[in-house]
DNA sequence: GCGACAG
DNA sequence: ATCTTGTCGC
C-alpha cells in the first residue's frame, strides 16, 4: 500500500479552511527535482450532480513506455462541498483512499487542477503534495486565479500566468491550435519541470495521459461499468 | 458594492 | 463536475 503522511483532519468549516492553507502554504516547496521520475500517476473524482457518494481514482504510468501499470478506485463520499479555493477539502480525502490501494509508489503525481495558480498558492495539488512527500503538479482545464498572454498557437508554447506580479503557472498549449491547460507547480518540483512533464505525456488530446485516463476510469467506476 | 470563481 | 445533439471548422 502507498503512503502518506496525515497532516491534519479534514473535518472543517470554510472558515477554518482558508486558515489552514494559510498555515500549510509556508510548508510548500518550490523546487527542481532531485532525481529523474520513472512513473506519474494522475488523480480525478466522479460524482452524480446532487449526489454526496464520489469515485476516487489513481492511475498510475511508466514514463518510458505511457503504458498504465496500475489503477486504483474507490467509492467514497464527499465530507465538503465544492467551493472555489477549496477543492482540496473536498477531493483529496478521497484520493487519498485510493492512493492507500495501490501497491506501487509513484515518482510524481498530477492533478486536475492548480498547485501555486491559487489565490494562496497552495490549490489541490500543493496541498495533496504535503501529504504525499514526493513532486505534484496541477495541470488545470481553466483558471481560478491569475492573467496570462496568449501562448503561441504550437504544441509547447507557453506563456507565465500572473498574479499579484507572482509567477504562479503557466498557459500551456498542448495541442496546435487548440485552447491551452494550466500547469502550475504543486510542491518538490518547479514550473519548468512541471510543463515538461506535462508535455512527456502527451497522448494526442489537450488533457495529459495521466488525467485523462484518471477521469475515464473514474466515470467508469461511477457508472458501474468497472468495479475495484 | 460588483463581478469572478479549479472541479 | 454533470446533463446532452448537432454542428462548425480544419
Amino acid at each position: 500500500m502507498a503512503n502518506y503522511q496525515h497532516l491534519h483532519d479534514w473535518n472543517l468549516s470554510p472558515t477554518e479552511a482558508v486558515i489552514l492553507q494559510n498555515q500549510l502554504r509556508t510548508q510548500v516547496r518550490i523546487q527542481p527535482l532531485t532525481t529523474t521520475p520513472k512513473t506519474i500517476a494522475g488523480c480525478d473524482i466522479s460524482f452524480n450532480k446532487f449526489e454526496e457518494t464520489v469515485y476516487a481514482g489513481v492511475v498510475v504510468i511508466d514514463l518510458e513506455t505511457m503504458e498504465t501499470i496500475e489503477e486504483a478506485g474507490v467509492v467514497s463520499t464527499a465530507p465538503f462541498p465544492y467551493i472555489p479555493g477549496l477543492l482540496s477539502f473536498r477531493e483529496i480525502p478521497s484520493l487519498l483512499e485510493a492512493w492507500a490501494k495501490l501497491t506501487i509508489e509513484p515518482d510524481v503525481v498530477m492533478f486536475d487542477g492548480h498547485g501555486t495558480a491559487h489565490p494562496r498558492r497552495i490549490g489541490i495539488a500543493s496541498h495533496a503534495g504535503l501529504f504525499l512527500n514526493r513532486p505534484t503538479f496541477g495541470c488545470g482545464k481553466s483558471v481560478l486565479v491569475g492573467k496570462y498572454e496568449e501562448p503561441a498557437l504550437e504544441r509547447g508554447s507557453w506563456s507565465p500566468m500572473t498574479h499579484y506580479k507572482d509567477v504562479i503557472g503557466a498557459a500551456l498549449r498542448t495541442k496546435n491550435k487548440v485552447n491551452p491547460v494550466y500547469v502550475s507547480p504543486g510542491n518538490l518540483i518547479d514550473l519548468e519541470t512541471a510543463i515538461a512533464l506535462t508535455l512527456q505525456c502527451d497522448g494526442g488530446y489537450r488533457i495529459p495521459e495521466p488525467t485523462r485516463r484518471a477521469h475515464n476510469l473514474v466515470n467508469a467506476l461511477r457508472k458501474g461499468e468497472k468495479v475495484m
